[in-house]
DNA sequence: GCCGTTTTCGGCCCGACTGTTTTCAGTCG
């Protein structure tokens, strides 16, 4: 797909036309065609193909050319044109906190500066005393603007993060001077990486509330510190930015400070058409404060529901909030069981004991035990009689449960040739059959579709695991025609897993929101090792929110004896 | 550059902080 590449074309010449002071509207129109064609689900191709382009919001007559353009001769000329004489590096140095583009160009104009090492060369020379707008202080910012650019990690997964946060409010309550305080940006919404964390808290004493913050356990640096906000790093490399407000305000000021800011700006375009004012202040009609103290009141006043943190990124849960048709989104309290584990029959940690006693006290009613296969010899992966020995372990330990089950199940590799590790014989004496590939990353698209398209045609396999492959940190996903897969599943009755484990989040939130509009069932695991994994089935269900889903559309909400017949359904 | 049941032209979120700013531009969230 020329989706990601499409994307990031509009996004350069975006920062260009910045650089080069260009109309700020239509500058932004550049970041959200960017923005738009990134999150789009469907191929770009396909679309232009169909000449639908410009039923995509923020696509007009003018992106919607250029796409074209892109496709057809491989080469977008506004592109070209815009770039002509400048360089990647200068683009970069906006990157760098306090230096903006009007500064940048400025720097280039006057000083020929092109990229970071001729910046700190100048700074090291002194030649930046003197210029048009720049003092002592500014030149100090910049040093420390390049420091923290420098030093800065690139975005963590959410997994990373959401201990982290847990750890700083639970501290901070010890605080009586907090009277609320809540997790906000990316990280309340869910996003799969989160580029800082971002915390509110009311209170009348500000400054005892910031000095707690920047003075706690972890902190490892004190970016800033004033009577209403905080911000520092700590020991995980990540920034943590703390904001407190009035009491009275914290309902407004929650809903700005989680965003996303295309959320944001349009809600208050909504507001300034019904002739009222939203900021973190409140809600206001004229001089008038009509609102704000609960977040829902911003909503209200716009005739809305109050929108559920993980929807709010712009992509039309605002009009669905209009017309009354928000999901009512699946909980944590819907989950049932645990759908991919591993004990230490292949290359996890946990008896099924463990296992079992970890599940239970978990609420759940029954947890799929699902060890790696035999191909899989990197993971200890069962062998045919091993997987038989396993089944009968699994059928004497669970005559001692009440009320929960131990499901038998296997995680079989999808080889590389595309045949599957086990034969019907085996996988007949199972309650769940979880399948997905561990190698041959690197075959053509066609190749790992087709391998792909096999398991999901075999009548016991019930759910994919980890569609894409990608890790959050360390690679993309294997090629795969995710939509050719989608349409497989839904004519199969095969699931699509949500992997919770940090670096996975695989599907993520809009390959699982499009599975969901074709009818594909998903299953949410955490495909834990240890049993300290098992909590990040919560992160599942954050993507899983982020991509629409119900209770219904989720099997691991089922009772156990629904959740065996969705599989048995597909073996008849 | 995009968009529209009050508009096909004239808007496009709103506010805080900083600096060398004498009335505001630049940057950020
Ligand atoms: N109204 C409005 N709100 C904004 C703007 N920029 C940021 N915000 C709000 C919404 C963001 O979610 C929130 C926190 O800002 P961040 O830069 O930390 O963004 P966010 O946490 O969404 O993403 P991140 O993962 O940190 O990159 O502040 C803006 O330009 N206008
Ligand atoms: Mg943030
Ligand atoms: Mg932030
Ligand atoms: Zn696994």
């Amino acid at each position: 797909m020329k989706n990601h590449e499409i994307a990031t074309l509009f996004g350069r010449i975006a920062d260009v036309l910045e650089l080069k002071g260009d109309d700020s509207f239509r500058i932004n129109s550049y970041r959200k065609a960017s923005r738009v064609i990134a999150d789009l689900t469907e191929d770009i191709e396909k679309l232009a193909s169909e000449e639908k382009l410009t039923d995509i919001p923020g696509i007009g007559k003018g992106t919607a050319e250029k796409i074209v353009e892109y496709i057809k001769t491989g080469k977008m000329s506004k592109y070209e044109e815009v770039m002509k004489g400048v360089s990647e590096e200068t683009i970069t140095l906006m990157q760098i906190p306090g230096l903006g583009p009007k500064t940048v160009a400025m720097l280039n104009r006057e000083l020929g500066i092109v990229g970071l090492s001729d910046l700190e060369n100048a700074l090291h020379e002194g030649k930046l005393k003197g210029l048009f707008g720049i003092g002592d202080k500014k030149i100090e910012n910049i040093i420390k603007g390049i420091e923290l650019f420098k030093t800065s990690q690139q975005r963590i997964s959410i997994g990373m993060a959401y201990p982290v946060v847990k750890r700083i409010i639970a501290g901070l309550r010890n605080n009586p001077e907090v009277k609320d305080i809540q997790a906000a940006g990316s990280l309340r919404r869910m996003k799969e990486t989160v580029g800082d964390i971002d915390i509110l808290a009311s209170g009348t004493n500000g400054a005892s509330i910031v000095e707690s913050f920047v003075s706690m356990n972890g902190v490892t640096q004190v970016l800033a510190s004033a009577d209403t906000k905080g911000s520092v790093r700590v020991e995980e490399g990540v920034q943590v930015d703390l904001r407190v407000v009035k009491e009275d305000e914290f309902g407004a000021a929650l809903q700005y400070f989680t965003g996303s800011k295309e959320h944001n700006i349009h809600l208050r375009e909504i507001a300034k058409k019904k002739g009222l004012k939203i900021s973190e202040y409140g809600i206001f009609k004229g001089e008038k404060k009509i609102g704000g103290s609960m977040e829902e009141d911003v909503y209200k006043a716009l005739g809305m529901n109050c929108i559920p943190p993980e929807l709010r990124e712009n992509r039309g849960e605002i009009e669905a909030a209009q017309l009354g048709k928000l999901p009512n989104l699946i909980e944590l309290s819907d989950i049932k069981g645990d759908l991919h584990n591993h004990s230490n029959w292949s290359d996890g940690t946990p008896t099924f004991e463990e296992m079992a006693e970890h599940a239970i006290k978990m609420g759940y009613k029954y947890l799929v035990v699902s060890d790696h296969s035999k191909s899989l010899h990197v993971a200890n992966g069962l062998k045919d009689d091993e997987l038989l020995e396993e089944i009968e372990e699994i059928d004497k330990l669970n005559k001692k449960f009440k009320g929960f089950t131990l499901l038998k199940a296997t995680e079989m590799d999808i080889k590389a040739d595309g045949s599957l590790d086990f034969l019907d014989n085996i996988l007949e004496k199972l309650d769940v059959v979880v399948a997905s590939i561990h190698s041959g990353f690197k075959q053509e698209k066609e190749k790992i579709t087709e391998r792909m398209i096999a398991a999901i045609c075999n009548p016991y396999v019930n759910i994919i695991a980890h569609p894409t492959g990608r890790l959050i940190s360390k690679r993309e996903g294997y090629e795969v025609d995710i939509d050719k897969v989608i349409e497989v599943c839904a004519e199969t009755g095969t699931a699509l897993e949500i992997n919770c484990y940090y670096d996975r989040l695989d599907l993520n939130d809009i390959y699982c929101r499009k599975a969901r509009e074709a009818g594909v069932m998903i299953a949410i695991s955490t495909d834990a090792h240890h049993i300290d994994q098992m909590w990040m089935i919560e992160l599942g269900i954050g993507i899983a929110r982020r991509g629409w889903l119900e209770a219904k559309d989720v099997i691991n909400t089922f009772s156990v004896d629904k959740l065996k017949a969705f599989c048995m359904k597909k073996r008849k």
